[in-house]
DNA sequence: ATCTTATATCGCGAATATACGATTAATAAA
DNA sequence: TTTATTAATCGTATATTCGCGATATAAGAT
């Protein structure tokens, strides 16, 4: 009963859906908002930001970590976070890749 | 017990999350690029293309045309779509916005 | 050694998402 | 009218996500 048969797409696609998948809860937008708007790593204050509890935000930078979206360190009883713009950036060219290139042909409207 | 509370967040932060949720999906990225990979309205032919049920397909469709992706129209037994660039063009704006213009101060690498 | 502090992980309940088959609806074709 | 054809919806099983409290962990402070 093969639930979830995302294997039967490309990679690129699965690749590109997964990034967004990350995205796609604002918390991790919060997240990643603070983050940008920083010049540093932000170490602790995130849980303070966010109108979550210690646990979710920490699964929250769980996923963010894991899509690649955000470096981290633990250092015993604190940890450090700032955004991968490398990982940004190849977002952006895939997304660029599948869509906004084939823009320009297709400004004509259909339904 | 108010699981998802997404209603904590900004309106900005929920939209552009909101929009991410529809592209995180392989099979929803592959009928986006279909219909941009051609310059008019697909009527029928998505179940063929992809590995999914036809009621699978039908739910995805919902789903993007909820989220304002594609426009669609539906004439009997015959339903047509197409991409919304409109739509594409805000989240691009909203994503630049977040994060594309933080870029360049940020470049500096930290952890 | 003990206490404090900050973060990660575990376990759970509730809500959503995914997928499919079966059914319904709506038009075209016979 | 009856028969296809095509797409949407319903019902359902299963998987995943979300959120929290409780617990574990890991270092610094006392």
């Amino acid at each position: 009963m093969a639930i979830h048969k995302k294997d039967a797409f490309t990679q690129k696609e699965q690749g590109l859906a997964f990034f967004a998948k990350a995205l796609s809860h604002p918390a991790r937008i919060a997240i990643l908002k603070v983050l940008a708007q920083r010049n540093e790593c932000i170490c602790g204050e995130l849980v303070d930001l966010l109108p979550l509890a210690q646990s979710t935000v920490s699964q929250h930078l769980k996923e963010l970590k894991n899509a690649g979206l955000i470096n981290g360190e633990t250092d015993g009883p604190r940890s450090c976070f700032c955004i991968n713009w490398k990982a940004f950036e190849k977002f952006n060219a895939e997304f660029n890749f599948l869509f906004a290139n084939l823009k320009v042909k297709n400004e004509k409207a259909c339904c």
